[in-house]
Order: C-alpha cells, then structure tokens, then sequence
DNA sequence: TATAATTGCTCTAGTCACTATAGGTTCAAG
DNA sequence: CTTGAACCTATAGTGACTAGAGCAATTATA
C-alpha cells in the first residue's frame, strides 16, 4: 500500500475542481489559497486539502457568494468554537441580495414581454420597443 | 418669450438624467452620444436632445440591456425603414437570458434558504452552512 | 469689480473576477 | 535523449463604470 500523499499539479487541481489553472493561481495570488510546496524545477504540488479548499471556494462562487465573503468564510472556519451568528448574517445579507435581484428581474421580464406583445412587426416607426426605451413613463413598473 | 434653445451644462443633464458626470463622459468616449458643442472655455453644452438620448440609454442599462445592444437600438433607431425584427431579436434573446438568469437565482435563493433553516444557531464548527459549502453533494439542485 | 465657491476639464488608474497572450522552462513518456 | 505537453511569470484586456489628481472655467456673493 502506498503511503505517501497523493500530490496534485495544478492541472489536475483544475481538472479535479473544475476550475480554471489561471484561476487558480489567481486565487492563490489574492490570498484565497495558500501557496503550495514548489518542485525543484519551480511547479507547484498540492495536496488533498488545497482541493478541499478549491472545490468549497468554487461552490461558494457558484452560489453567487463574493470573493470578499468567501475570504470571510475561511476566516471563520478557522475558529471553530465561535458562534455561528457571522456565518448566518453573511449568509442572510446574500440571500436578500438574491431576492432582490429577483424582484428587479421580473420586472424586467415583464416590460420586455410587453414590449414584444406591442411590436407590430412593422418597421421601426410604428415599433414601440424604440418608444418603450426612450420614454420611462411606458413603464408599469418602477425600477 | 425665449426662442433660444436650452442649454444644458453636464452637471444639470446629469441632475435631470440620474446619470453620474463621469458616465456621460463614458458615454461620449465609447461614441454612444455625440460629441456635444463646447463654450470657449471648453466646458460640454447640451440641448434637449441629448437629454432624450441619455435617458433612453439610462433606462435602457436599468433594463438590463448592455451597452452593446444599446449601440444597435440606436443605429436601428438611425434607419426606420428597416423592419423591426432585428429590434425584435434582440429583445427576443434578452428575454430569453433574463428568463434563465431568474431560474438560476431561484434555485439559489433555495438553497440558501435551506442552509439558513439548518442552521442550529451553535457554534461554528456544528454549523451546516460551511458543511453545505464544503460539499456540493448536499444541494437539492444544479448549479 | 474682486474674490470665493462651485463646477468643469483631461488623464490616469482602480474596481471585480477573472481570461488571454507572449515568451520562456520543466516534466514525463517513449 | 528527445519530444511535446504542461508548467512558469508577467502583462494586458474584459465590461461598465468610478475615483483621484491637478488644473481651468464659470457663477455667486461681497
């Protein structure tokens, strides 16, 4: 049986992660993840932790989470006796980010729906889209 | 009566368009609105014109429309003869994007919803939302 | 009319979260 | 030992602005 750690190039890393290799060394370059142990020859080797680390980064992002909130995220993991309360609030704040990029969303949806109901299929004279754009009180909504 | 034309100084159309000074400025350098005459001290004059224009670009971008599908509203708008099916396309497919792009943030606004709920309000090291963001394997959805 | 306050000017650099390119080096397979 | 893939650093580019420095012009007040 072989005993030693399994070691990573950066490729693998990105290949295991699914994230890009300049995005991982973007990430190392911001402080996200730590430095690996370089070969002689001066490439990097990781080890099972950093993909650990990679893959709850790449989820994180995934999940629409900002790099400053992810570097939170760590911060807190590392103090695993304090409450939770800063995870939540993070976690709160983000998902009322969320809705209301929803909310502003459906609006949206909503004009630009109209504005295709109200297309005559003529020619641009007659189309209300130009209209629709140029004049805000066409608006049903707000935004 | 005053027959003179109204003129605008960049602070007062940024006032009537809720556009800030330096993003008219933008908008000039990237050519999406004309160069506007000059005093002799050099200073931007504005006519009601460029007033219409802006806010169509400014509602435009808050709905969500980018820049460069703002260039082609406005050198459609330059050629009313043409049908308005390209206007159409375009919308077409913002519809489409802003569709899926609210798909994608309900199913995240779930899942950050669930992590909440399970939240044991503890310490962090019992905290389900770092488990949650450790491992993909716990959300109830693709993303 | 003098001065002060405000607004304007250009130019450069910074933001976010990467992505792309150039030009060179190291590694692993055959 | 050679070949070619994968790696390295450093710099610049993306979109849509935003911020700052260091001046000049305009407008308001005394």
């Amino acid at each position: 049986m072989n005993e030693k750690l399994q070691e990573y190039s950066i490729g693998q890393l990105s290949r295991l992660s699914d994230v890009k290799v300049p995005t991982i060394r973007y990430y190392e370059q911001i402080g996200l993840l730590e430095e690996p142990y370089r070969t002689e020859g001066g490439q990097r080797r990781y080890f099972s932790d950093a993909l650990d680390r990679l893959r709850m980064i790449a989820h994180a992002r995934a999940l629409g989470f900002s790099i400053d909130a992810i570097r939170e995220f760590i911060r807190l993991a590392g103090h695993p006796e304090a409450p939770c309360e800063d995870l939540d609030q993070i976690t709160m704040h983000h998902l009322n980010d969320v809705t209301q990029r929803i909310q502003k969303l459906e609006r949206l949806k909503a004009e630009l729906q109209s504005m295709l109901k109200n297309c005559q299929h003529g020619t641009i004279e007659k189309c209300r889209i130009l209209e629709v754009l140029s004049d805000h009180n066409h608006c049903q909504t707000e935004h």
